[in-house]
DNA sequence: GTCTATAATTTGATAGAC
DNA sequence: GTCTATCAAATTATAGAC
């Protein structure tokens, strides 16, 4: 059984990828988990450094799920990454944290503009590492933007099928 | 002189971009515009009326720039949308309107939420309508996503750059 | 760890005078 | 069109009992 504090997590998570960091309350989250929300101050003593926690660990999950698994070294990296981002948008119909959080990053406290910046920063050192060719860089910063890009289409059109059209190509060789 | 509700429009398509829906409130503006929030009430009776009106607005005008002007139909409708794109995020400092409001869309009212699936609509028929050449959707899809994740890139990254790496392949023709 | 109770502030919104 | 005055509700957060 998850501790109360993952759980809380879980559902702002779950607030955050649906409606931002202004999307819900801790009134809220403890009103889900049948507590009373001083119960939460107890477990993340403000909102941003349960935001920061929430985005720290999505993190932790993220790298560990797109890390190369020896024995199975022939995966190419845009692939892994296309294929993470889609199951988890078709999983829970929604998109990366860092998607929503990144977007109204203008107005987040500083402990989660940092960790948005770490999280980003994290993936284009991986895809840059990762990816074989010239201008590994710029590439990198390609498949990143267009994977985020894909699936905030595919959410505004309710059609996994968006994600798909906007990110077929990127399995593509480049011409160059 | 801009009246005060074009300027308070003004003001909330700043606000927006920078921080989101969340990211101001009618004192806010009212400060800001030298009135009280009773007044700004007068011009829009609701936030999400606002939002709307700014919404709205700024599709008008960036349809209004991306339109083919006649005399000079060499243009590409990738290269079009690329440089307003970017001029509009060098300028301002902040991305689309839309990049913002798409993250959050789940958590927005209905008449806002409409002018958001409006105007992504609007942009892929009118990309697909311009491109030429097989898979014009998808590549309508492809283009319109990675544009909308360069922005955010280069605005966590305070650095256009990211934008130029992210965009540039865009460029080139595909290997299809 | 959870509760009751509450403080302090902010928010979206309204009524009615000028 | 702007103001004063105000409301009702929500928000983040804290103190202290159990």
């Amino acid at each position: 059984m998850k501790d109360t504090a993952e759980r809380l997590m879980d559902m702002a998570e779950a607030h955050i990828r649906h409606a931002g960091y202004g999307g819900f309350s801790f009134r809220d989250l403890a009103a889900e988990a049948g507590i009373k929300s001083a119960s939460v101050h107890h477990h993340f003593p403000t909102k941003a450094t349960m935001a920061a926690a929430v985005a720290r660990r999505y993190a932790d999950r993220f790298f560990t799920a797109v890390a190369p698994r020896d024995g199975e070294s022939t995966d190419d990296v845009i692939t892994v990454y296309r294929s993470l981002f889609k199951a988890s948008l078709s999983r829970t119909g929604k998109i990366c944290l860092f998607g929503v959080l990144g977007a109204e990053a203008g107005g987040l406290a500083p402990e989660v503009a940092d960790e948005i910046r770490s999280f980003f920063q994290r993936c284009i050192e991986d895809l840059s590492r990762r990816i074989s060719g010239p201008n590994a860089q710029a590439r990198a910063f390609q498949v990143l933007a267009t994977l985020h890009g894909a699936m905030m289409l595919a959410n505004i059109y309710h059609d996994i099928e968006a994600f798909e059209q906007a990110t077929k190509s990127l399995m593509l060789p480049l011409c160059e």
